[in-house]
DNA sequence: TGTACATCAGTGAACGCGCGTTCACTGATGTAC
DNA sequence: TGTACATCAGTGAACGCGCGTTCACTGATGTAC
């Protein structure tokens, strides 16, 4: 692949013209391929087709890399599961199972971003801009749950919308790390993660009292009457 | 530090006489510190006071003394859960809830085996003898499941309990790592990781069906009666 | 009980390697006049 | 429209470092007789 790099060399000459740009992508593929431990500054530059200095015109060092990537990708989480949520239509349950759809297949699809994002390692509060960009798409889960808790069937009560977004998540982030990667050697399953987590989420409503009857099938479990919650009263 | 090195060498004379339980143990070390993607075979000899080709004498390669540290990681990981677990004493639905919490202490206890069990990024299956630890440990997460589905109240639908143990090991597994581990920069909680995981798996369990009266609360849900479970017909 | 010898566990020096990082440099680009 | 100059992005050579791995070796231990 020498000439190859030759060739770009060629084609672009002196200046490379959207460096930055290339060694995320460069680092995004590597990432995918040996995991977030093994990339490496220079390979990034490498494989960009440049010399193992000019990194260093566009990021501080190999951290401040890895860190604009999970924030990339915290973005175009947000972005994912905002249109996955659209505004809970058509309704507010099936939008619901849209979101955690939308979330197995941007861990499937982007496991690079996914890596970054979750299991590098980088502390979350480290960089400002990072922080927001993750809270923002946490947000997203959040208002998902909101929405849905107001919906609660009379005479049950209002779960808080925070516990049930934190339920949400930790339901997806489990079901995506351990079941729901493309690295060939995972554990085998009777069923596909989408489905597991779909049928997770929906036995969560439905012990929370929500009605779960968009599905194909027999009558809806009646709203368990006047109990409380099983964390303690709503507020 | 390096007295300490004369010391031990001192003391211990040639031959280190447990050598490769000193590895493993300064192996854990590392990872607890570095995670498991910043250790190293090196590190792991100076660290037991022996020349960096000592190793070579008890594991193949870093690979080797990984997947021993993970192997030895899902066998202390079951034996707790089967403590937790107690044969399902005193009633099943608090034995379930223990082995909830002996998860995430166990991920909190000992974040170095965790790291390597669940997050060292090395296949599962390249082992035949780790793939079966690891299978053992799910055992009895499964066991406990089946447990559980067999007391299904008379008109509820019994829950395969496959289904049932998966979503318990993705919930777990989905607090713990997201916010059960002891390193500093963790996310903010409303609510302890322990509670959080306990309310999610009583919602789900009610969910199912399952009356869980057990804890200090008012009168329980009463079982929805002859609805179908959400997952479809039961078998 | 003592001696000879085989086996084993750890030594230490050496190697090649790739990484991160620095440096003075140079080619390209844009802008002021 | 052309020229001079400042700025910028990338070069390539060099460095020190620590790692993984190998090798012939040696000290310790156990065992046969």
């Amino acid at each position: 692949m020498s000439w190859r790099k030759e060739e770009r060399r060629a084609e672009r000459g002196y200046h490379h013209g959207n460096l930055k740009e290339a060694l995320l992508q460069a680092a995004l593929g590597l990432i995918a391929e040996k995991g977030a431990a093994g990339f490496t500054f220079a390979d990034a530059a490498r494989m960009a087709g440049v010399s193992p200095a000019a990194p260093y015109r566009h990021f501080r060092d190999r951290d401040e890399l890895l860190s604009s990537i999970a924030q990339r990708g915290f973005e175009q989480f947000e972005a994912l599961l905002t249109q996955a949520w659209d505004d809970g239509r058509p309704d507010t349950v099936s939008a619901f199972q849209r979101l955690g759809k939308a979330y197995l297949a941007f861990a499937r699809n982007e496991p690079a971003f996914y890596s970054a994002m979750f299991e590098s390692g980088l502390p979350v509060d480290s960089n400002a801009t990072l922080l927001v960009a993750s809270e923002r798409a946490f947000a997203i889960i959040r208002a998902a749950s909101e929405r849905l808790a107001a919906l609660a069937p009379p005479g049950v009560p209002r779960p808080p919308a925070m516990m049930m977004a934190l339920h949400i998540w930790s339901m997806s982030h489990g079901v995506a790390s351990l079941f729901g990667r493309g690295d060939a050697a995972r554990r085998k399953l009777p069923m596909s993660p989408e489905d597991l987590l779909e049928a997770e989420v929906l036995i969560y409503l439905r012990g929370l009292g929500f009605p779960t009857d968009r599905r194909p099938e027999p009558p809806p479990v009646p709203p368990a009457g006047g109990a409380s919650g099983p964390w303690g009263a709503s507020r």
